[in-house]
DNA sequence: CTTGAGCCATACGCCCGCGTATGGTTACAT
DNA sequence: ATGTAACCATACGCGGGCGTATGGCTCAAG
């Protein structure tokens, strides 16, 4: 009664690396405080004995498990869509996808969530800056200056970040299918003007918005 | 030695309205699990026993804690918004409200992030439903049908949720002062059209959106 | 003055996760 | 065969949060 004692196959040996995927396993579902010592080695079939001789400490797979989720996520969303040299589909494209894999958003929103921790902070503001100064640097790409570049990124960015949101807290609200390509197309139709000139002068004018046009409050 | 031992001044007699609102201050800084009773007891000058004389377990204070969240939150922005007749002034006025006050937001995502627990995922899900229903409501009284409302309310919800987050996650991503002005400016003019007819006859068109047309990759 | 209810402190047992100490098993080298 | 290193199990003490039991204090009603 030695191996194959638990419901995962329990590998006969296991690498630190095993330990930081499936500490970002557990990380996805159950947020930072899930990732425990005792727990995560029955998930993997072993006991503390094995965890303690790859790690010194729970810190230590946290850090490992960091460093895996920053690398992957990094090296995956360039892999993507690095090599599409019109900036508008460059958007189009990490958008797209953005939306499409869940899973990673999901994992973000479960580590960005422990932000009081300070290793934890460390790597999600290098992530999101990171995120952010590419998509700056496609708007940039567009013919935007810098600070409308910055708004612009800011503004597609914060829409996808809060397309996660509601996907994970009220699914009902995120549609499926055909609406949701309608829904996909609004936002790239919005939040990606086919050129600079095409929003640049509106800005400016500084006219007052409030202007009440229609009333049609109640509705038909 | 009775009175006034801890750093806060100590009420002499708590009440259960006292560890809610104290159980949610500890929430909106170390998400759910903060809420803990002893913590909490020693937060307000008292042990535990003065806790389990208000509350049966520490589910029941989770919920009174969530009720109060719920009542809070509906009634402060039907309050701040409920009056204006002017759909268009009313989409405006919640979105600079939502943008301007950040503790309520820290809040909804420390709530948020606890999904896992199905009472929180009851009134999250209440929550978040509500206000997603009366920007479609908004978005309708523009002149939008059903789908469109939908779809704009989801944006702009969206992209309130993600602003939070970034907020949160990378503080120095998310500018203060005049900047944050024409950011929010930018936002309103391109998540509330004027009416609907701005925007409506140009997505049913279905044109292929990748036509690359400036292709100024390199700046300058 | 006594009584009882409201409010809280103290003390206890329980569970569970962290970290350590130590011993056991396998595989490979010499 | 024997030593050695990699890998893991077992057992322990500690801390800390949950829930309970019980007793003490205060104040108003009678």
């Amino acid at each position: 009664m030695k191996a194959a004692a638990n419901g995962s196959d329990a590998k006969p040996n296991l690498t630190a690396e095993d330990w930081a995927r499936a500490a970002l396993e557990v990380m996805a579902a159950g947020g930072l405080d899930a990732v425990a010592v005792e727990p995560l080695a029955r998930r993997l079939g072993v006991t503390k004995g094995s965890f303690y001789w790859h790690f010194p400490n729970r810190e230590a797979l946290l850090r490992a498990a960091l460093e895996r989720w920053e690398r992957r996520e990094t090296e995956e969303v360039l892999a993507r869509v690095g090599d599409e040299p019109d900036p508008y589909a460059r958007i189009v494209k990490v958008f797209k996808e953005a939306n499409a894999g869940y899973r990673s958003g999901r994992l973000y929103l479960a580590i960005a969530a422990a932000e009081d921790n300070p290793l934890v902070r460390e790597f999600v503001q290098r992530v999101s800056e990171r995120r952010m100064h590419y998509l700056v640097q496609c708007y940039e790409a567009l013919g935007f200056d810098a600070a409308r570049a910055q708004h612009w990124a800011r503004f597609a960015y914060a829409t996808f970040m809060g397309n996660l949101q509601i996907r994970r807290d009220t699914p009902d609200l995120m549609p499926g299918g055909a609406p949701f390509n309608e829904y996909l197309k609004l936002m790239i139709k919005t939040l990606i003007p086919r050129s600079a000139a095409d929003v640049t002068p509106a800005v400016e004018e500084n006219h007052p918005h409030v202007v009440p046009l229609r009333r049609a409050t109640d509705g038909t």
